[in-house]
DNA sequence: AAGTGGTCTAGACCACCCG
DNA sequence: GGGTGGTCTAGACCACTTC
């Protein structure tokens, strides 16, 4: 309980919470805008320091608003992405995230390649290392969505000759379809819980964020896997969506 | 930052949700077993009751300990269980549940029908109303798994007669194919976020902890919705895995 | 230096559970 | 009544940002 002066029994977090989260769903505190500082909230309803900052904190875990140390906390863009999943492989298939963006400016993308290791998940289903390990930072608008490690066995991301940054025209698969490893079939894992401290860095987010953790194997016609994806986004900014028979 | 006792700069609350984090993943922090007592861990270390308790909500959050008021806080049991989509139509299709319990004991359901109103985005998706809806809530060794709401338009319901708690052998898509409108297709838009208070409270959860939420349109032969499904899961407990053509 | 977020201590008080 | 979780106040101190 919350003993209020002279009005116990009042949660003032939570109510703080409801309001301000109220405001910016209502639309009357736009994207960009600065909530009050702490102090002020403070000092105006006579509340102490914690209880603001826990409702602070709970606006920042359900993903409205996000602070910036020294500078204030301000509301944040509710849009999502729609991640289509068969349908996203239909066409082209070049980067996998082109039917994200639906229109919007394209995602700013960083590379890295190497040899490398795995973890234990990753050699149950692709076997013995070595490995080739793909990891992309997915950006839009500045603001950090998607983190992608993709893994191959060393010696077909050779031979395929994807173990570099670009991977030409048609994107890794149909260089891996030209030495008869095309991926026809791909099973998505997905996991949701609350961001880890290095997750929440890697990604911008604030503390108690949720994000997807999706872990998507290809396997190609013979059923042999040929490549694990480990991705991690940012929850708040997603819609998974998946069509399926039944 | 955190002044602790002559050690200024030390993160209290991160480094002791770590420290018991760490137990539980090693196994030595049994499920069911209880950690110790705000009081006890703040007296032995010298800590601020709210440190302690930063650091147990983190733990709470992600889904590894439960508090039960008045009595202590518990180790909850890690594992999950694989909500398998394409596949778990295949054979019979009772209940929807029924794949994803691996053998374990088969769940507890309630289940509530009547004529009723919808949100906005189900008329978007059936047409207006009146609606037959169905809520099941379904558990597992007496921990709630899932709530789900089910709308069909009323019409459809009473003429297949699935309007009734029990909808016979072969459930429910059964009726519909009897009627001429077999489901034939699912689409599920998947959303994770932190669960608000009344979810919280509904599926038995500590604040913060993330949720899944589904919304399974089901389409028949003619491309028409005949159901929408409104899930929501506890995400520490559930891995989704969908299957699909590349 | 002033303003803002961020972490912590110390202590009060309440609600729930059980013997 | 004593133990346990749960919420809050009051105040200290630090780090980051801007001027």
């Amino acid at each position: 309980m919350a003993p209020r002066k002279g009005e116990p029994g009042r949660y003032v977090a939570a109510e703080l919470a409801a309001e301000f989260r109220a405001l910016i769903q209502s639309g009357e505190l736009l994207p960009g805008a600065q909530l009050p500082s702490e102090a002020a909230l403070k000092d105006e309803r006579s509340l102490s320091n914690a209880a603001v900052r826990a409702a602070y904190e709970r606006l920042m875990a359900e993903g409205l608003a996000v602070s910036r140390h020294g500078k204030g906390v301000y509301v944040l863009d509710p849009k999502r992405l729609v991640r289509t999943s068969p349908r996203r492989f239909a066409r082209g298939a070049q980067s996998i995230q082109s039917a994200d963006l639906e229109g919007r400016e394209p995602d700013v993308q960083v590379d890295v390649d190497e040899v490398a290791t795995a973890s234990d998940r990753v050699v149950e289903i692709l076997g013995a290392g070595p490995f080739c390990r793909r990891s992309r930072l997915f950006s839009l608008d500045g603001r950090k969505l998607q983190l992608a490690t993709s893994y191959l066995p060393a010696g077909l991301a050779v031979e395929a000759g994807v173990d570099q940054t670009d991977t030409g025209s048609g994107g890794m698969y149909e260089r891996l379809a030209e030495v008869g490893r095309r991926p026809v079939k791909a099973c998505e894992r997905v996991y949701g819980r609350v961001a880890t401290s290095e997750e929440a860095q890697a990604l911008g987010l604030s503390k108690g964020m949720s994000i997807f953790l999706i872990e998507r194997v290809a396997y190609d016609e013979e059923g042999r896997a040929v490549e694990v994806n480990e991705m991690t986004l940012d929850a708040s900014k997603y819609i998974l969506e998946y069509e399926f028979p039944i």
